[in-house]
RNA sequence: CGGCGGACCUAUCC
């Protein structure tokens, strides 16, 4: 049993999770009870994979088969909970940690306000921020990392920035992570000139932009209007020895587009395959969006096709920026159909479908549908504003 | 001894 551990662990870190699961399968078909850590490092693989419910699954599996969890099982199943939505149950778990004797460390801390901060719980992050300081935790630079970016992200970016200075005050250094959250929230507060500022701070204290950073900046370029400094960052990330994907080349197209160079977008949409990187529903989702708000309907639904016919499901976003194109080119029937068309794929419309809807309606003059749909949505638990 | 935590892209109206 422990060769099939120690094997086991060497799979997964040598990437071969596949053959670590079958090796997994087993050892327990042999009768054998594997240890917390072998549960662990499969259920982490899971994790960084984004398969949260399977780890979820496997995390349930560990605590029923009787073996005694320790606080790294912990800290994983309360990231687990909080990655998976169930902020709740999280909290029950650290509770459950503490019940047992076993005491939170800065891990278990942080992973609970990070689930707390991302649920929209503040306050109780905060709650949680001040028990693990009277507990004489020592904060570290992940911790200050999630509390720069929690302040952030609710409009506290000056205490953001404060947090900030106390680390590096405490001989905390900042880390390309620390930096890249923080150039986010000063750039989503419109702060754009104390972004860049933080930007060119970091490169000179030998702290190099990854990919992150990069499109945090240029995402923020663009929101402030500066187009051309977008484009010049995005043409220079070899610099920074990184190349553009994905998410990079949304960023930059959305933007593009955003400041009416739908042209360009799509001259880049062509490119971006060429260079590797795959177009996914984002992508289409932005292309979609931006030739609809430009009057461009034909062109959007030829991408809807398109993204269907390479297998990507349309969502939501979709099916919504479909609904607006069509009702800003005054073809509301057919946005009004569209409706139909994503309930027939399973497709559940939101309070922002209804909204893009209404609106069409309502600006076509048709005024008796609008209400039609207006009952429909509070039928189905919305309230309109 | 080993296993756990942090940052980036898209829709309506405002």
């Amino acid at each position: 049993s422990a060769v099939y551990e120690i094997l086991i662990g060497g799979l997964v870190k040598a990437g071969r999770v596949e053959e670590a699961f079958k090796l997994f399968g087993e050892l327990k078909w042999k009768g054998d009870v594997p240890g917390v850590s072998t549960y662990c490092l499969l259920i982490d693989s899971l994790r960084k994979a984004s398969e949260i419910d399977t780890a979820c699954k496997l995390f349930q599996e560990m605590e029923k088969s009787g073996c005694s969890l320790d606080v790294v099982a912990y800290n994983l199943g309360i990231d687990l909970l909080g990655k998976a939505g169930k902020i709740v149950e999280a909290c029950k778990l650290f509770e459950e940690m503490e019940k047992k004797g076993h005491k939170p460390g800065i891990i278990s801390y942080s992973v609970l306000i990070d689930g707390l901060a991302k649920a929209g719980r503040i306050e109780e992050a905060y709650v949680v921020f001040n028990k693990m300081k009277d507990s004489g935790c020592v904060m570290d630079v992940v911790t200050y990392t999630i509390l720069i970016d929690l302040l952030g992200k609710s409009g506290k970016v000056y205490e953001a920035l404060e947090l900030f200075y106390e680390m590096t005050k405490r001989g905390d250094t900042p880390d390309v992570v620390t930096y890249s959250s923080l150039i986010d929230g000063l750039a989503k507060s419109d702060r754009i000139d104390e972004a860049y500022e933080l930007f060119l701070d970091m490169t000179q204290k030998d702290c190099t932009p990854n990919s992150v950073t990069l499109n945090t900046l240029i995402h923020g370029l663009f929101k402030a209007g500066r187009t051309e400094a977008a484009s010049k960052h995005f043409e220079e990330m070899g610099r920074w020895g990184c190349v553009p994907n994905t998410i990079v080349y949304n960023t930059y197209i959305d933007g593009l587009g955003k400041s009416g160079n739908v042209k360009d977008a799509c001259f880049l949409f062509g490119k971006m395959e060429k260079n590797g990187c795959v177009p996914n529903v984002e992508t289409y989702n932005i292309l979609i969006s931006g030739l609809g708000s430009v009057g461009e309907v034909v062109e959007a639904w030829n991408l809807f096709e398109e993204m269907e016919k390479k297998g990507l499901s349309p969502d939501v976003i979709t099916f919504t920026s479909l609904i607006h194109g069509l009702g800003r080119a005054g073809e509301e029937g057919a946005a009004y159909k569209i409706l139909q068309v994503m309930e027939e794929k399973g497709c559940i419309p939101n309070i922002v479908t209804y909204n893009a809807l209404i609106n069409a309606l309502g600006k076509a003059g048709k005024v008796k549908e609008a209400y039609k749909i207006l009952d429909e949505m509070r039928a189905r638990g919305f309230s309109p504003d």
